[in-house]
RNA sequence: GCCGAUGUAGCUCAGUUGGUCAGAGCAGCUGAUUUGUAAUCAGCAGGUCGUGGGUUCGAAUCCCUCCAUCGGCUCCA
């Protein structure tokens, strides 16, 4: 016998060879109708895979994330086995899950699909799902795996497979499709009952993008017919929040083709909001003893010769702005680091004046890919919040973390919880793409992982993401189909300073050199505000909405009162308009309900023989009568309450 | 940049196999109405159907180029 124990410490004894879905069976029927996969000391089974010895197991159903996983990967295979009836003769890469659904990458030769024929793709899945083809895991030598991939002609597979050590090779087999896979899977095809075959895109082979571009086939399934239906339904709500189609309606922002793609203009309601939001982190950083500059827009190529950034970016960047001048050049600038490092030499630096904390909204122009644009999210020409800090190593710590708080304070008081802190290292196995020595990235990585535990932050650690001249600590955060974005970020850097040469004279009176943190809490303007825009569907907090109140007359007979109420309102520094349309009240609050003003207030005939509003708040109806200056004290306290959290 | 899709009035969309097919609603303008908590009525005006070529007797509709947008890939200082 041996001793399995479940999750609440319980033990049970079974027979070696005991599956997850027997034990689940000894639990309950319906367990038993929803386990998908189980955890088997710390790995994740099959829940038909024999347990041979003592283990601790976790069941998981589709509620869980593993079990998803297992029904998304099994639906994956089901997927590679329905295109391979219908197109014999295609090569796999890879299939796997992921967060929503599941892809595989399939080599079509000269084929093409598109989503004509997705239908086509989906029913035979579901022909096949009825089947009930049972999934068969077999442990393979890696020869014989070698061999049956380069008899079937799959070199995506012979290349995986030589990647793998020996005895660790898996195959999992449904109907006439034999797949290398560490799984887990489903015992069966037959629990997939709902399949939407989402989109398709090129992808390239490991990612890569100098080798072959393969078909990506992107699908979603689910047990339930139902669940589908919502699925598609949340899509649909979640285009609602889509800041391009709110920042359209209102009002915030517009491209123009002429201006040029990427390229964001911020309309006068939009603007007002980004002021308010430069203005509640310029009082933050004040009060952290940061100091504004301003530089230009431009800088000679020398300037980013010297950073680096040239060698790194230059062909791939707006190219250099020629003057009437014979061989002088300026770029754009794509980042104001440089600048500010220029701005430090401006005067010589003693120990005494560190940390040093320059703080710009700065406008920079990166020539992303085409491709890659995105709305308010990735552009051309953006502003970014940055500042960065000069100080000394013994200081490192203490301003790192202090920018922590900083980026915290603003998450919370605009409501951002579902964030993920990222630490971005460098890819230990390319160095090519960094610049500075091992000892000054080893010294920077070590900085932004003491500074995140002393924080007690939860972190996920990625390689291979860092900045070229430093690790960061960034913070993501969702858009409104899930997508992450990064917004905040801090960077250590012990490398310009060296090509720039900063300096400061310590208390030895020799010569040292700075340490640098860039860091830019927003992120960027541009995109900061997206992400709030999803997040808040439009309804910004009162502090920071464009317009707080709108007075609505109920004819115009009243808009003389309406007017005073208005200017009464704004000497106390409400933002308020007057709807003056020649409409009848219902139509009024409609609109003025869609324009998600916070507040409305109806004024008649009661209300001006009485000095008073009738209030009504968005989304909850009549709130009943106030004086105008109830109203005015009762904003001021609601702006308070939220900036102050 | 690559793969796939899309592109008709300010917005949302109709336009069957190429032949009065350039339309509707909302928004806008004009007039009437003077209104009490989510759409008052009437009239008017709006588009070289993304761009430039081509096929055809005839193109919004078919083909090609380019541009932009959307979903991915790659990239993201």
């Amino acid at each position: 016998m041996i001793e399995i124990k479940l999750p609440d410490n319980s033990t049970k004894k079974y027979e070696p060879g005991v599956t997850g879905l027997e034990i689940a069976k000894d639990i309950s029927p319906r367990l038993t109708k929803e386990v998908l996969s189980v955890t088997v000391n710390d790995e994740l089974w099959d829940i038909h895979r024999p347990i041979k010895d003592d283990a601790s197991i976790k069941l998981h159903k589709w509620e869980d994330e593993e079990g998803k996983h297992a029904f998304w990967h099994s639906s994956a295979h089901l997927l590679a086995e329905a295109v391979e009836q219908l197109y014999p003769g295609v090569k796999f890469g890879i299939g796997p899950a992921i967060e929503q659904g599941f892809y595989y990458d399939i080599d079509l030769g000269d084929r093409q699909l598109t989503d004509a024929d997705f239908k086509k793709i989906e029913d035979k899945m579901l022909e096949l799902a009825r089947q009930k083809e049972e999934y068969h895991r077999t442990e393979v030598p890696k020869k014989e795996a070698l061999e049956y991939y380069q008899k079937k002609g799959d070199e995506y597979k012979v290349e995986l497979i030589n990647d793998l050590e020996d005895g660790t090779i898996t195959f999992y087999k449904q109907g006439n499709f034999t797949d290398l896979c560490r799984g887990p899977h489903l015992p069966d095809t037959s629990p997939i009952k709902a399949i939407k075959i989402t989109s398709v895109a090129g992808a390239y082979w490991r990612g890569d993008e100098n080798r072959k571009q393969l078909t990506r086939l992107y699908g979603i399934t689910f047990p339930k017919k139902k669940m589908l239906d919502e699925y598609l339904e949340m899509l649909e709500e979640a285009k609602k929040r889509d800041h391009r189609k709110l920042g359209k309606e209102l009002e915030l922002f517009t491209f123009s083709q002429r201006v040029g793609q990427g390229l964001p203009m911020w309309l006068p309601k939009g603007a007002e909001l980004r002021e308010r939001l430069e203005n509640f982190l310029k009082k933050v950083q004040r009060d952290y003893g940061y100091e504004q500059v301003i530089s230009p827009h431009i800088g000679q190529k020398d300037l980013y010769v010297t950073s680096g950034h040239y060698a790194k970016y230059g062909q791939d960047s707006f190219q250099p702005i020629h003057t009437p001048e014979e061989g002088e050049e300026y770029l754009l600038k794509p980042m104001n680091c440089p600048h500010h490092c220029e701005m430090y030499k401006a005067t010589p630096k003693s120990y005494k004046d560190l940390p040093i904390r320059l703080a710009e909204f700065g406008t920079v122009y990166r020539y992303e890919q085409s491709g890659e644009l995105h709305g308010l999210t990735r552009v051309r020409g953006f502003t970014q919040d940055d500042a960065h800090i000069f100080c000394r190593p013994d200081q490192l710590k203490e301003e790192f973390i202090k920018v922590i708080d900083i980026i915290l304070y603003i998450f919370k008081t605009l409501d951002f919880k579902d964030y993920v802190a990222q630490v971005s290292l460098r890819d230990q196995n390319d160095h090519s793409k960094y610049i500075g020595s091992d000892d000054n990235w080893e010294k920077a990585e070590k900085a932004i992982i003491e500074a995140a535990d002393e924080k007690g932050m939860n972190y996920e650690v990625e390689y291979n993401e860092a900045a070229f001249y430093g690790p960061k600590l960034d913070f993501m955060v969702r858009d409104a189909i899930g997508r992450k974005w990064q917004l905040g970020t801090i960077q250590v850097d012990y490398n310009l300073p060296e090509r720039f040469e900063l300096e400061y004279i310590g208390s030895d009176d020799n010569r040292h050199r700075p340490i640098m943190i860039h860091r830019a809490p927003f992120g960027s303007m541009e995109r900061f505000v997206a992400v709030l825009l999803e997040h808040t569907g439009g309804k910004f907090p009162l502090w920071l909405t464009p317009e707080q109140a709108v007075i609505l007359p109920i004819s115009e007979k009243f808009n003389d009162y309406a007017k005073d109420v208005k200017a009464k309102l704004a000497a106390r520094d409400v933002r308020v308009s007057v709807d003056e349309r020649n409409e009848k009240i219902g139509r009024k609050i409609r609109d003025n309900e869609l324009k998600r003003i916070p507040y409305l207030l109806i004024v008649g005939e009661k209300e001006m023989t009485e000095g008073k509003i009738a209030l009504r708040k968005q989304g909850e109806g009549d709130q009943g009568q106030m004086s105008i200056d109830e109203f005015a004290t009762f904003i001021e306290q609601e702006v308070a309450n939220e900036t102050s959290k």
